[in-house]
DNA sequence: AATCCCCGCAACCGCAGAACT
DNA sequence: TAGTTCTGCGGTTGCGGGGAT
């Protein structure tokens, strides 16, 4: 059957987001919801289309978005959870809470997935291997882990960056390589601890920043305060400290639908213990 | 110092299926 | 029941930063 395009192309803006249509984004979906995104951002005064407001929430604005890198726990999780659920992002996403299912793609993409790959082949052929990349490319991914290690929050101004600017509490990708085809019991408590970050910390950083193309977040680590300059005019001006009161925040969110954080706890709770047997069953894969 | 190259990330695109009429 | 609209998902792309040469 036809399908309509998602919105009328013309007129509307593309590429990144400035301050001000997140602003207004945020602020719309704080008093209103967002019962039909199509109609949204015409109500909301901006010229975006509906898919794009959407990516951008769901992707970045929603207050309980947990940023910052991913621990080695969350990232042992997801290399479990893709051995059985397969590229069914949103699934993964759904056991993490507070990270997108974009950003788990992305990870997978840029770190856990080559991470494997490099795995498979020291096991497969052992030795040295050929270096996918051009050569200096050994040395740079050295140095990375290096300055990872080394420099927690030397975070270089401008755009986040895991791999050039992780946090204190941060894995790299070489750091946690070993861990993918841990024991058993290492499974569970890998999962447990990776339960316990979220159940415990992820609706109270959700400000942590805002984090708007013009005034990049540095990266740092869940528990760490972000950096001063962190768009502070931004949650001022548009009252989002307001919004992430928690009380606040549950009426919003229940207004926003079904997905809300505290029902995606509960959810990925239950889950959790339903599905800690398969964990164990996944290791013997 | 300049240029090249790679990486990470946000955003876009198109499809599939659910929801609605 | 069929057609239409909307939402969600997964794959892909483009941009900007930073390290290497």
């Amino acid at each position: 059957m036809g399908r309509a395009p998602c919105c009328e192309k013309e007129g509307l803006r593309r590429g990144a987001w400035s301050s001000e249509e997140d602003e207004r984004l945020v602020e719309y979906i704080r008093r209103h919801g967002h019962p039909n995104w199509r109609a949204l951002p015409k109500q909301a005064g901006l010229l975006r289309c509906g898919k794009s407001c959407r990516l951008r929430w769901i992707n970045y604005l929603r207050p309980d978005i947990k940023r910052g890198n991913f621990t080695s726990d969350e990232e042992e999780l997801i290399v479990r959870l893709h051995q059985s659920l397969g590229n069914k992002w949103s699934a993964i996403a759904a056991q993490l809470p507070g990270r997108t299912d974009n950003e788990i793609k992305n990870v997978w993409h840029t770190h856990l997935k080559k991470r494997l790959d490099d795995e498979r082949k020291a096991v497969g052929g052992g030795g040295l291997q050929p270096q996918t990349r051009k050569k200096s490319k050994a040395k740079s991914t050295a140095a990375a882990a290096e300055r990872e290690t080394a420099t927690p929050s030397a975070a270089s101004p401008g755009r986040s960056s895991s791999a050039t600017s992780s946090g204190v509490t941060c894995s790299t990708v070489t750091e946690s390589a070993a861990a993918v085809s841990s024991s058993s019991s290492a499974d569970q408590a890998a999962i447990t601890s990776a339960c316990h970050g979220h159940g415990h910390g992820h609706h109270h950083h959700q400000q942590q920043e805002h984090p708007h193309p013009a005034v990049k977040e540095e990266s740092f680590s869940s528990a760490e305060q972000p950096p001063a300059a962190i768009d502070e005019s931004f949650w001022s001006s548009t009252d989002v400290a307001g919004m992430m009161d928690l009380g606040d925040m549950d009426e919003e969110l229940s207004l926003a639908g079904p997905s809300s954080a505290r029902s995606e706890d509960m959810e990925f709770w239950l889950k959790m213990l339903l599905e800690a047997g398969d964990m164990r069953d996944l290791t013997v894969l």
